[in-house]
RNA sequence: GCCGAGGUGGCGGAAUGGCAGACGCACAGCACUCAAAAUGCUGCGAUCUCACGGUCAUGAGGGUUCGACUCCCUCCCUCGGCACCA
C-alpha cells in the first residue's frame, strides 16, 4: 500500500499537464465555448497571498467542471504589473521597475502553477509590457480621434509636504499616506475620458447582464441617474437669467434663495470683471479662498456648520412666485453636479440650517401627508424634507409631490422657463497620472500646430466674397475652428493679377501660419500663383472648379465676351498652365485636391482629363455647374470633408507606425517638485519633431492610469501572437476581430467587490465605446458577474504585511499539498463572505484527501479485481446523490457545502461498504473530486490504469433512480411539533401516514381528542392538530 | 445620513416554510500501542430528569402560519460601499 505524497505526485501531474498542453483553448474548435475569468494580479513583491487562491481555485473548480462537460474552455492568467508599490520601491531602492515586475511575476507564475490551476499559460499577458501596452496607447488614440479623450484643469490630491501628487490610493481620510500630513485639492491640466458620455448606456446596459445584485446597485448607485429639471431664474435688471438643477420643483415654491458654490468659473469671472455687479468682491473673494484652503475632510464633516456670504447687488426672481431672492455662495454646493447652483427652501435639511444661519426668509410649501407635526413645520421649527401635499403653491395646491412636479414643470415650460433634465453623479475619467510607472500618453504638443489654422478663399472672376457658396463656407469653418480669410479682389471684372496679388498678400497671412487655401474659378489659378511666388508652406490647397490653360479657345471665347480684355487673357493663359504650375505648386502644399463637376460650362469634360493627370486627388462631383451660385450651389457640404474640425489644438497623436511610445530609462523615479512625471526630465525623449509640421515639439509626459491596461485585457486575452509581435495598426486590429467574436462575451467573471465600480465600468466603458467604433463585436463584455469574500488574517483584521498576518501559501503546499489548501479555501466558507483564516483548518481537508487516498488504496491493492461481485448497491446511491449535489453546489456557487458533500460521501462509503465499490462509481467519484483537488484525482485515476487524463473524461450524470430509498424517516409533529419519527415506505399515503402516525408509542400520550387537522406532506412529514 | 450584505454551539459554518446545528476545527472518552504520533470508534447548544423524555434556544420584540433560521413589521449590532449629488 503506497502512502499518500502529495509533493511527489503534485510535481509529477504540473509537468505531465504542460507537456500535453491540456488545458490550452482552441480557437478553431468546434465545441461550445467557455470563458471564464478571474481578476488578473497586481505582482506585488510579497507574492501570492491566499486571498488570491479563493477566487482562482472557484473559478478553476468551474472551468474545470466546463471542460468535462464537453466545452472548449478559456481561463487566462496575466499580470496588472503598472502600478505604485512597485514605482515606491523603485524610488527607495532604485531597482527600476521593470527588473522588480519580472522578478514580481516569476514569483507568481510559480506559485500558481503549484496551485495546479488550468491556465492556459499560453496566452500569459503582462499590463507593462510594450507589445501590450502599444495596444492600450492604440486604444487610447481612438478615444482620442473620436473626441472621448480631451484635456481639462481636474483637481488632483497634492501633498504639500511630499510635494507631490497623491493618487486616490495613497490618500486616507483626506491625509497623505505617506507623511499623514493634510492633502489638498490642486488643480491641474489633465487628460480625461468622456465616460459621462457613456452614462446612460452603462446604465442601460446593465439591465440584461447577469450581475450580483451588489454590484448592479453599486454599477447603479455610482452612476447616480436622477431625473429633474433645468429651471431658469431671471435676473433682476439684466437679460441675463441663471440655470439652476432641481429634482423637487414641487417645492419651488418655497424657494427664496439660490447658492452657488464657491468654485463656479462664473463667480470666479464676476470677481475678474471690472464693471460687474458685484458690491462686494472682496468679501466673496475672501471666502472663497478660505473655502480652498480649508481640507477635503473640513468641508464634509457630518454636521458641521455651513458657511458662507451673500453675492450681494445680484438679485433673481423665482419664476413661480415672481418674486426676488437673493443669491449666496456656500462650500455645500458642489461646483461639478447639475448647473453648480441651486436654489434652495425650507424643505432641505441644508439648505434649512443655512437659512437659519444668515437669517435668510423661509417658506413652506409641502405638507407631510400623515404623522408629523405640520404646525412645528409652518412656523419654521423644523425641516420638513419629505414628499406631501403641496401648500402655498396657487394652482397646485392640494396636489401631491409626485403628481406636481410633472405638472409644474409643464407650466413653466411654456414660458420658456424650465427644461425636463437627467442629471448623473458619474464623472468623466481622469486619466493622467504625473508618474513613471504606466502607459505614456501617446500623443506630442506642437506649439506650431496648436495655432489656429487659417483658410485664405480666393473667389473667380467677377465674384466676391459675398456670393456662391461662401458666406456659408466662412460661417461654418470658423465654428469648426478655423480663421476663414475673404478677401474681395479688386476690379473683378477686369483681372489684373498683380493687383489681385497685393491684396492676397496684405490680406492677414503670415510665414509661419498653418495655412489652407481655397480657390474657386479663377481663383484656382491665382491661388497657385500667389502660392508660387510668395513660397507659401500650405497644408490643405483645395481647387474647386479651377479655369486655366487647358482649356479650348471655345472657352477663351466665352471669357473675352464676359468683358476680359485680350491682354488679360494672355496674362491668364501666361501664368495658368495648370499642369506647369501645379507641379511646381504641389511641392510646397502637403495636400491638394481639385473638385470638378460633369457639367461645368466652363470646363467641359473634354478638358477634365488633363486635370485627372496630375498630382492632386480630383474629385468629381455631378451636376454642380461650375460650383457657384448659378448653378444653384450656395452651400458645399462636400468640402467639409477637408477640414475637420480642430480639437484640443496642438495635440498630435503620435502615428500608429511609431508605437509604442516606450518608457524612456530615467535616473530618478520620484515625481517632480512641480508636479509633474519625472519622465519630464527625460529630455532626450520628451522633445521630438513634430509628426505633423516637422517642427519642434514635446511628448505628453503624465501617463496613463492603472486603470487603462486592465480596461481591456480580458480581449488582449484573445489576441494572436501576431497581433503583439507586429506592429500596432488598425487594419492589423481588424484581424483580432474575429478571434474576439469567437469568445466573447467572458461567460464568467469573479473578482473581488473592490472593483465593482471602478473597474468594471471603466472596462465596460471602454468596451462599449470600442463596439460603437466597429473593433468589438459585442457591447457588454462580461455576462455574469459574481464576487468573492476577502480572507481576513488569523486575528480577524485584514492581511497586511505591516500587521504580519498575511499566509504565505508556499508552506501549506509544501506540508499539506495544493490540493489540500484548495479545497480549504473552499471549505473555509461561503464563497461570496468575508472570512477569518484559521491555521487549523487546512488540517481537515488534508485528513481528508489521505482518507480518500486509504480507501483508494484498500480497494485497488487489496482488492484488485475490475469490479466487486454483490458490490453494494448503497455505494452508488452514495456516489450518485454526491454528483448531484456537488454538481449544483458548483453552479451556485456554493463551493463549501460541495465539499462538505464529498466528505460526506466518502464518510459513508468507509462506514457501509468497506472498499466494495463498483469500479464504475469510484470513477464518478473521482471525477467529481477532480476539479477541486486535481492533483490526487489525476494521480489515483491513473493508478486504475486509465490512460487518458481525468480532467479532460466526460463529467459524470446522476441516476434518480439510484437516488430514490425505498423508505424514508417519516416525521411525526402534533399540533406542529415533532413528537416522533417513523420509517415509513416511499410514497405512503396520508391515511396510512395516519394510521402509522396514531399507532406510535410515543405519539399516544399527545392525543387529547379527535384529530381536528391532519398536514401531510408526501415523502417527508405528518402534522396531527388536536 | 443613504445603499447593500450579514447576525445560528467553544470556533468556521449547514438547512426549496417541514427533525436547527450537515461537514469541519477544537475538546473529551475508548480502541490500537511498551509509549507517543497517526488512525479508527463514541460523545459534544443550554437546562430539568436516575431514566423514558420534557422545556428553552438561530441578535431583540411583535406578526403571518398547522409549522418560521427562512416570510412581514419595528428596533439593535457588525461588515462593505457611497457620502453635502439639490
Amino acid at each position: 500500500m503506497k502512502k499518500y505524497n502529495h509533493q511527489k505526485i503534485e510535481k509529477k501531474w504540473q509537468k505531465a499537464w504542460d507537456k500535453f498542453g491540456i488545458y490550452n483553448a482552441d480557437d478553431t474548435s468546434k465545441k461550445p465555448k467557455w470563458y471564464s475569468l478571474v481578476e488578473f494580479p497586481y505582482p506585488s513583491g510579497s507574492g501570492l497571498h491566499v486571498g488570491h487562491i479563493r477566487s482562482n481555485t472557484a473559478m478553476d473548480i468551474v472551468s474545470r467542471k466546463r471542460r468535462m462537460q464537453g466545452h472548449n474552455v478559456l481561463y487566462p492568467m496575466g499580470w496588472d504589473a503598472f502600478g505604485l508599490p512597485t514605482e515606491n520601491y523603485a524610488i527607495k531602492t532604485g531597482i527600476s521597475p521593470q527588473a522588480a515586475t519580472k522578478k514580481n511575476t516569476d514569483t507568481f507564475r510559480k506559485q500558481l502553477r503549484a496551485m495546479g490551476f488550468s491556465f492556459d499559460w499560453s496566452r500569459e499577458i503582462d499590463t507593462t509590457d510594450p507589445k501590450y501596452y502599444k495596444w492600450t496607447q492604440w486604444m487610447f488614440l481612438q478615444f482620442y480621434k473620436h473626441g472621448l479623450a480631451y484635456k481639462a484643469k481636474a483637481e488632483i490630491n497634492w501633498c504639500p509636504k511630499d510635494k507631490i501628487g497623491l493618487a486616490n490610493e495613497e490618500v486616507e481620510n483626506g491625509k497623505c499616506e505617506r507623511c499623514g500630513g493634510a492633502v489638498e485639492k490642486r488643480l491641474k491640466e489633465q487628460w480625461m475620458l468622456k465616460m459621462t458620455a457613456y452614462a446612460e448606456k452603462l446604465l442601460g446596459g446593465l439591465k440584461d447582464l447577469d450581475f450580483i445584485p451588489e454590484v448592479r446597485t453599486q454599477q447603479e448607485n455610482w452612476i447616480g441617474k436622477s431625473e429633474g429639471a433645468e429651471i431658469e431664474f431671471p435676473v433682476v435688471g439684466s437679460k441675463g437669467k441663471i440655470k439652476v438643477f432641481t429634482t423637487r420643483i414641487d417645492t419651488i415654491f418655497s424657494g427664496t434663495f439660490l447658492v452657488i458654490a464657491p468654485e463656479h468659473p462664473r463667480l470666479a469671472k464676476a470677481l475678474e470683471d471690472q464693471d460687474s455687479f458685484l458690491k462686494n468682491k472682496n468679501e466673496v473673494k475672501a471666502y472663497i479662498e478660505s473655502v480652498r484652503n480649508k481640507s477635503e475632510l473640513e468641508r464634509s464633516a457630518e454636521g458641521k456648520e455651513k458657511t458662507g456670504v451673500e453675492l450681494k447687488g445680484l438679485r433673481v426672481i423665482n419664476p413661480a412666485t415672481q418674486e426676488e431672492m437673493p443669491v449666496w455662495t456656500s462650500e455645500f454646493v458642489i461646483a461639478h453636479y447639475g448647473t453648480g447652483i441651486v436654489f434652495a427652501d425650507a424643505h432641505d435639511s441644508r439648505d434649512f440650517a443655512f437659512a437659519k444661519k444668515y437669517n435668510i426668509p423661509l417658506k413652506v410649501s409641502i405638507q407631510p401627508t400623515e404623522g408629523l407635526d405640520f404646525e412645528k413645520i409652518k412656523n419654521l421649527e423644523e425641516c420638513y424634507e419629505g414628499e406631501g401635499i403641496l401648500c402655498n403653491s396657487e394652482q397646485f395646491n392640494g396636489m401631491t409631490s409626485a403628481k406636481a412636479r410633472p405638472k409644474i414643470i409643464a407650466w413653466l415650460a411654456e414660458k420658456g422657463l424650465a427644461t425636463p433634465k437627467t442629471s448623473y453623479k458619474l464623472r468623466d475619467w481622469v486619466f493622467s497620472r504625473q508618474r513613471y510607472w504606466g502607459e505614456p500618453i501617446p500623443l506630442i504638443h506642437c506649439d506650431n500646430c496648436a495655432k489656429k489654422p487659417k483658410i485664405l478663399l480666393i473667389h473667380g472672376l467677377s465674384g466676391s466674397n459675398q456670393e456662391n457658396w461662401f458666406p456659408w463656407f466662412k460661417r461654418t469653418l470658423e465654428a469648426r475652428g478655423y480663421d476663414v480669410i475673404t478677401p474681395n479682389l479688386p476690379n473683378a471684372q477686369h483681372f489684373i493679377l498683380n493687383d489681385w496679388l497685393t491684396v492676397l498678400e496684405h490680406s492677414g497671412i503670415e510665414a509661419g501660419d498653418r495655412l489652407s487655401v481655397v480657390g474657386h474659378s479663377l481663383g484656382g489659378p491665382t491661388a497657385c500663383q500667389f502660392i508660387r511666388t510668395y513660397k507659401l508652406k500650405v497644408e490643405n490647397l483645395v481647387l474647386v472648379a479651377p479655369t486655366g490653360k487647358s482649356q479650348g479657345p471655345e472657352q477663351w471665347k466665352n471669357l473675352s465676351a464676359k468683358g476680359v480684355s485680350q491682354e488679360h487673357l494672355l496674362v491668364i493663359q501666361e501664368f495658368n498652365d495648370q499642369n506647369k504650375d501645379l507641379a511646381k505648386v504641389a511641392k510646397l502644399t502637403k495636400k491638394t485636391t481639385i473638385y470638378l463637376s460633369d457639367n461645368d460650362p466652363y470646363i467641359p469634360v473634354e478638358v477634365q482629363g488633363d486635370y485627372k493627370t496630375l498630382k492632386p486627388t480630383v474629385k468629381l462631383l455631378s451636376n454642380k455647374g461650375h460650383f457657384n451660385a448659378t448653378a444653384g450651389i450656395t452651400e458645399f457640404p462636400e468640402i467639409l470633408a477637408e477640414f475637420p474640425v480642430v480639437a484640443d489644438a496642438g495635440w498630435i497623436p503620435v502615428p500608429e507606425k511609431n508605437l509604442p511610445v516606450k518608457l524612456p530609462k530615467v535616473e530618478k523615479y520620484q515625481p517632480t517638485d512641480t508636479g509633474e512625471s519625472p519622465l519630464s526630465k527625460v529630455e532626450k525623449w520628451v522633445n521630438v519633431k513634430c509628426p505633423n509640421c516637422k517642427g519642434p515639439a514635446k511628448r505628453e509626459t503624465d501617463t496613463m492610469p492603472n486603470w487603462a491596461g486592465s480596461s481591456w485585457y480580458y480581449l488582449a486575452y484573445l489576441m494572436s501572437k501576431k497581433a503583439f509581435n507586429g506592429p500596432v495598426s488598425t487594419e492589423n486590429w481588424k484581424l483580432e476581430i474575429e478571434n474576439l467574436r469567437n469568445w466573447l462575451p467572458v461567460d464568467w467573471y469573479n473578482g473581488g467587490m473592490e472593483h465593482a465600480t471602478r473597474h468594471l465600468l471603466y472596462a465596460r466603458f471602454w468596451n462599449q465605446f470600442f463596439h460603437d467604433i466597429g473593433e468589438v463585436p459585442m457591447s457588454e463584455p462580461f455576462k455574469k458577474r459574481t464576487a468573492h469574500g476577502i480572507i481576513l488574517g488569523n486575528d480577524g483584521t485584514k492581511m497586511s504585511k505591516s500587521v504580519g498576518n498575511v499566509v504565505n501559501p508556499d508552506e501549506l503546499i509544501k506540508e499539506f499539498g495544493a490540493d489540500a489548501l484548495r479545497l480549504y479555501e473552499m471549505f473555509i466558507g461561503p464563497f461570496d463572505q468575508t472570512v477569518t483564516w484559521d491555521p487549523r483548518g487546512i488540517l481537515g481537508t488534508s485528513r481528508f484527501l489521505e482518507k480518500v487516498w486509504r480507501f483508494a488504496q484498500r480497494r485497488f491493492y487489496e482488492n484488485p479485481d475490475q469490479d466487486i461481485p454483490g458490490a453494494w448497491d448503497n455505494m452508488s446511491r452514495i456516489v450518485h446523490k454526491a454528483i448531484k449535489k456537488v454538481s449544483s453546489d458548483i453552479e451556485r456557487m456554493s463551493f463549501n457545502t460541495a465539499v462538505s458533500s464529498l466528505m460526506t460521501a466518502v464518510n459513508e462509503m468507509t462506514l457501509t461498504g468497506g472498499s466494495t465499490i463498483k469500479y464504475e462509481d469510484w470513477k464518478s467519484f473521482l471525477k467529481i473530486l477532480a476539479p477541486f483537488a486535481p492533483f490526487i484525482a489525476e494521480e489515483l485515476w491513473e493508478e486504475m490504469g486509465n490512460k487518458e487524463s481525468i480532467h479532460v473524461t466526460p463529467w459524470p450524470e446522476f441516476d434518480p433512480k439510484l437516488l430514490v430509498e425505498e423508505t424514508f424517516k417519516l416525521v411525526i409533529q402534533v399540533n406542529g411539533r415533532v413528537r416522533a419519527t417513523a420509517e415509513a415506505s416511499q410514497g405512503i399515503s396520508e391515511a396510512d401516514a395516519q394510521a402509522l402516525a396514531l399507532a406510535h408509542t410515543d405519539i399516544k400520550k399527545w392525543i387529547t381528542s379527535e384529530v381536528k387537522k391532519v398536514i401531510f406532506v408526501p415523502n417527508r412529514l405528518i402534522n396531527l392538530i388536536f
